[in-house]
DNA sequence: GTCCGTGCAAAGGATTTGCATAATC
DNA sequence: GATTATGCAAATCCTTTGCACGGAC
């Protein structure tokens, strides 16, 4: 279980962490907004304050556990760190993410920090388009 | 000057908007918050409430003429739209912004968007790291 | 029992909006 | 002169914080 990653972290064991982490865990998309974690508590009857999601998400960003990701709209998103990178697509209609990995980018992207003398610590890309799904309903 | 692009974008050719558009022009950085704009436009005595730097910078967003990104930080930045399009290296300590353009990422990023069958629209890459001067500061 | 975690409500920052006034065309 | 802009203040959205209570270890 999940209970072992949040004890590493130095965190206690509680309910509402490990609600948190199981959503995470299984959401589908991978990737969610504070307020969408927290109706997925409410409708599991698990009712946890949006302050506590917040502060959560957080400490499992620190921790490593979780990732944040601003993209366009005003709001953060959350996503289970998986260990290996990856970049996303965004259709802007349906807000869809999809994700992606490219090698070459990757090793396109270390060069680039190099030569800027950036020692990097994190890369970012996302690519915004209109999905397979929105595309007909122009 | 810069009025013909206010009037092509269907707006009057208004003081604030002149101004505003004339401090994206000569921005060193490039890129600058709202707040930045509206120091800039009170410490040249030309008095622009806040509200009104927001609108304008919507608008020329909306015309095309400026582009606005959500970098890490909760708050918005904006440059003026150079016509190439450019990725960004963003210094996590000082906030510097740097930019940069590579051909083989924006092949491959085409190649992924089709691959997905996404119609992309835009693409945002931003590598995060420690920049050369706050390198010798940690 | 101590210390950390939570809920609630209030605070906070960035951005937007409503409305009366003032400017452009 | 009609229409579009602006300024100000209030409103809104997302997120964080303060504080008293409750739970983990």
């Amino acid at each position: 279980m999940g209970n072992q990653e949040i004890r590493d972290a130095g965190l206690k064991v509680t309910l509402p962490r490990v609600k948190i982490l199981n959503i995470l865990e299984n959401a589908q998309p991978h990737h969610l907004r504070a307020e969408d974690v927290f109706q997925q508590l409410r409708e599991s009857h698990d009712d946890v304050g949006l302050a506590t999601v917040y502060r959560v998400l957080t400490q499992f960003v620190d921790a490593g556990l979780v990732n944040r990701h601003n993209f366009e709209g005003g709001h953060s998103v959350f996503e289970l760190d998986q260990g290996a990178h990856h970049d996303h697509l965004v259709c802007v209609k349906c807000g869809e993410v999809e994700e992606f990995v490219d090698e070459v980018i990757e090793k396109r992207q270390e060069l680039i920090a190099n030569q800027a003398h950036f020692k990097m610590t994190d890369h970012n890309l996302t690519i915004y388009g209109i999905c397979v799904k929105c595309h007909g309903m122009e």
